[in-house]
DNA sequence: CTTTAATCGAGACGGTACGTCCGGTCTTATG
DNA sequence: CATAAGACCGGACGTACCGTCTCGATTAAAG
């Protein structure tokens, strides 16, 4: 739940000396809800630095103290959205997908999450460190739903075991990593691109298509 | 291959007097190369206007004068590298789906395309009349990819002819979009928010799942 | 009571073939009442040349065909206003320059006068065609009301006449320029710069000091 | 010889916090002396903020933190000359008075001052608030040469001493003010308006006439 | 009448400056 | 040290006018 592990925001040189005032960790939590607010308010175009520090009765320096820029810090304050994407046991691969895809669906119809993700996206194409960034805190750490749901379908026996060895466990990763894409991408380009909504019919068309294809996958992978 | 009908810029009043100096058409071509050149060395973020119009060879009001901003123009600009994507007959659909999926990744690879493409998606979420302008400009126009390649498809008898009757149809019309979402939105997001590599190895094992999806879901539908 | 000799507007080549649609009479007294009406309306500052061919119903063109700027244009719009000023015959000298001052007086009043005159001339101090221009429309035609008050007077015996010779010439000419400069330049300072009123008291006061200055001057000039 | 009392720049509201840093003093200067350079080079008319504020190195939202606009800032910088001004005791009260009218014409003739003084009055018919700062900062600093030539002149015994009482201090005021108008304005039209030189011998002659006008003055006021 | 030539309206054009806004840095005094 | 406040530099914004230019449409006088 917390992205602490993946470092997003300015760290202090290590083992430097510890005296001084301590920063205030309220701030923290308060520029973050001060960010998405003002995400939900403006967009992500017409969020400024100067405004979220106002919002947050913080000043502009104590942002810059923390986070890098705009990015970095529209990017931390969203990034923990994704973490509330959970994989309840609906009993069955199909219901467990579509559960997930409609999850999915109502985080990105989330006024916050859908301005800021693809902006922050469009920036990384200009800036390698933010890529990175934004692969450890959204998209690696999300993949553990596929990864879930996969290991919750073998043992019911909906799909096969991964095979042994090194080989297998790479088909396995390339699996992961391929059914991420489709749902994720699916689901972002019908909401977002094509602006069309994501509802149960939708998702459960696409869960039809999707788990056909597995199947199929598996029989030639 | 016109983006013409679309109507992206803005419009004098139609049927209005003809009077007046007439607007330069070769400007238009200027600004629209200038300002993909502009993306490809400065990207979405760091292109300006006044600079557009510099490299143009333009004034500034000239731009303003034609599109609304930043966003419209860039949206001119990029929208009709789509109309490229073509549909060579390959023999059999799985590989015009392969090449269809590699020439998609080859185009989101273009840095004009892929700092653009997210960047106005990203404005649209705050903008309708953007949001409307990119379904005409950009996602409907190549839709007619899928219903090519479907058609193709039928004719060689590798898919089922549509039923007949208006329901049909309709079921017809929501295939091709949810086609459409799967194969864009895997490309996209494996190219843009994974950022790995959409190579040969890649869009076989796509699509190998949705082949076998595309005929899971025929089965059912 | 007209302009015309003086050439305020771009007059067409001469000995140019007379052929081809004349300019509109009507045009000129629109364009210069419209000036004079954005005069009292904006103010020298703000009047704009778009804005003065809109209320003239008149492309600018049509301006600029005819004058060289806003400064020329404004010139010529205001200095007619001065040839309205007369010397009534009031029966004494003193009556008669204070009937001319509160005359002058009451020209500066007006808001398209008192806009107009300062800023002309400002733009004359860097404009030397300007400063000829301003000379030829207002400075020299207004010297009239001294020299012909200063005739009224010695007809009436109040000042000596003028000693005869050329060197008796120009010592006249210097009293009207000085003259001049004294009861011009006192009234526009008090109105305009000093911004107190120029009240029928000012008048008595400042022409009692002027008849009394004459007459010191005689005495040595 | 400081403006500070007059008060033309934009104030921080009084009594706040001293909080924050402070503005730089440094700057103030280089502003205004990038501006009276800027007046001498360009003339009122082609000065620009933005020029202004590239000689004096500074960024123009500086300029706009401190001062409303053009006319401001030229007032402020123009202003401090006037201040320049002085009465050197030459012994009689015509070499009084001829001294400071060569001494004004003089800083008429430098070009900072003419072209700004003019255009700032201009511009001071549609402001009020202008009006009122020019003549805090000009006119009413500058009446104390009148002031203090007169109290030398009757110390001296060229001028009777001021009647006692109310209403000869009221008496004296108006006085006060009328020769100021007098002086300030013919030598201001002469120069400017007529564009004829202010040299030694015309003021030579307007100082007797004004002289012979004061005596007679007196005898009846 | 037809030609010819200049005017007219409308409005796009290249420029330049505007005054504002924001990003990010800095300099204070206060914790 | 961190902090709040706010001045600072730099640079882009989108607008407003400037004075010029291209149009097609008038409008006389000359042929």
């Amino acid at each position: 739940m917390q992205c602490s592990p993946t470092g997003p925001r300015k760290e202090r040189a290590r083992l430097t000396r510890r005296t001084g005032r301590p920063r205030s960790a309220a701030a923290d939590a308060a520029i973050l809800d001060a960010t998405r607010a003002a995400l939900v308010e403006l967009g992500w175009g017409k969020l400024t630095m100067g405004d979220v520090a106002a919002r947050a009765k913080v000043a502009k320096t104590t942002l810059y103290r923390r986070w890098a820029g705009k990015n970095e810090l529209v990017l931390d304050a969203v990034a923990v959205l994704f973490d509330e994407l959970e994989l309840p046991d609906r009993g069955c691969l199909k219901d467990d997908i579509e559960g997930v895809v409609l999850q999915f669906a109502a985080l990105l119809a989330r006024p916050e999450t859908k301005t800021a993700l693809m902006a922050v996206v469009a920036e990384s194409t200009t800036d390698d460190a933010l890529r990175t960034r934004i692969r450890e805190a959204v998209v690696e750490r999300q993949k553990r739903l596929v990864v879930e749901g996969r290991q919750r379908a073998q043992r019911r026996g909906e799909l096969p075991p991964d095979s042994g060895g090194a080989e297998g466990a790479a088909a396995a990763a390339r699996s992961v990593d391929l059914i991420f894409d489709v749902i994720a991408g699916a689901v972002v380009h019908r909401a977002l691109v094509s602006g069309e909504p994501v509802d149960a019919a939708w998702a459960a068309r696409f869960t039809t298509l999707l788990l056909a294809g597995l199947r199929g996958l598996e029989s030639r992978d």
